[in-house]
DNA sequence: GCGCTTACGCCACCGAGTGGCATAAAGTAG
DNA sequence: CTACTTTATGCCACTCGGTGGCGTAAGCGC
């Protein structure tokens, strides 16, 4: 019977709490004030923490402030491994994978939390290039799982490829945190993260002729 | 006659001389010890200059171990103020320009530095997000010069085609620093570009089979 | 030589992040 | 309910990256 609802460590519960209200609490200070406008120490007393404890459960400033972001590739990556691997493309399939990742832990609550997160790392810079960095690594794993599951050559094509997925999702997201500034929704930003991958082939193809007129450098006196 | 050697403000030979030794101290201490083990301090006691004075010329610690990939990515943005616009392709043109740029600023001693500073990077996490977040940043003024000077529509396969790029650059440097550590070739550099470039369309389209055998979730129990 | 600008050094300070140790709360056994 | 173990937390002191202010010396034009 899975009628017995797991008892989850009363203890683990204290701590989940504390970690969301860690996330809640700095989301919106640095809503209000900035990221570099609140210190750690105003934070921990907001939430009636240590800094010490802080940093128990975060490896440091950014990285509480990316926690949303960080949550749903985590959810990819063991979307990942139980992703249905018929002959699709890779891409296809990441996607798909990451739509689905995204169906599982994106509730409306979430779309908030994410959408300030990603709002925040544009005027952050250490926040962007945290976050960066996290794709980036998160990508290696999805390589690694990639290649334990599927067939694959050991041609670089398949970190190449999953490059190609997060530039589609930063660009999905980044369109969707402005827009999404008052109901992010969740419908909106699967829809654009599938609009940005279908992008991808004519970004390889893309060609533009010379502005008429416009031979070297100098001032375009703006593009009419 | 162009034979009076253009005398560069005296004043300012001095202070390219102590950025450069800054960048040089750094390159063998960080070698010598890794990032964390040497304090700015330590490096500014090095050059025999106040820790004042190195944030006159870096914008912090990262940024002092990334200044020669940095140097090309600056080169890269000028060229592409020049580069002959006919109605190649986007990532042929960016591809061009960018092999243009590393043949303009990559001397030798070059090479050896950059393939420190991307070693380095990929042993510190804080040094990788602060690269990132530069090609990223750089990639915003590519794609408005672009914009500038090509008659582009306003979709954002150009912002696409700029990540591709910078996906493939990352590739080939990360090949190129590890196999470079004893000599490294700036020519071996172009033509790792050239192929991670090359490899673009193939990664869009890139498909694999499911390992004969593993079906789905659960421990694969050591792939064998 | 004499001012003017510009870069530098020094110092004091803030805030992020870490290590060590004592302690209170959760869980376990009697 | 008590006693004992485990583990999360709090507190404290400390290191180090990074910044602001101000005095001063080194270019540089006159």
């Amino acid at each position: 019977m899975t009628t017995a609802p797991p008892p989850p460590p009363l203890r683990e519960r204290k701590k989940q709490r504390t970690r969301q209200a860690l996330i809640d609490a700095a989301l919106a200070l640095f809503a209000a004030r900035g990221f570099g406008g609140v210190t750690l120490d105003e934070l921990c007393d907001e939430v009636e923490v240590s800094k010490r404890t802080f940093f128990r459960y975060f490896g440091g400033k950014e990285e509480v402030a990316m926690a949303p972001l960080h949550d749903l590739w985590r959810a990819f990556l063991e979307e990942l491994e139980t992703a249905p691997a018929d002959g699709r493309p890779l891409l296809e399939l990441m996607e798909a994978t990451l739509l689905a990742a995204l169906d599982r832990v994106a509730d409306e609550a979430w779309a908030g939390r994410a959408a300030l997160s990603f709002r925040l790392s544009q005027e952050t810079s250490s926040m962007d290039a945290h976050n960066l960095h996290f794709c980036e690594s998160t990508l290696r794993s999805v390589v690694a799982v990639l290649h334990r599951r599927l067939d694959l050559p050991d041609d670089p094509r398949t970190r190449l490829a999953g490059d190609l997925l997060v530039a589609a999702w930063r660009l999905a997201v980044e369109g969707w945190a402005v827009t999404a500034a008052g109901a992010p929704s969740v419908t909106d930003l699967a829809a654009r993260v599938h609009d940005a991958v279908a992008a991808l082939p004519g970004s390889l193809t893309l060609t533009a002729r010379p502005r008429p007129g416009v031979t070297g450098s100098g001032p375009p006196g703006k593009a009419g």
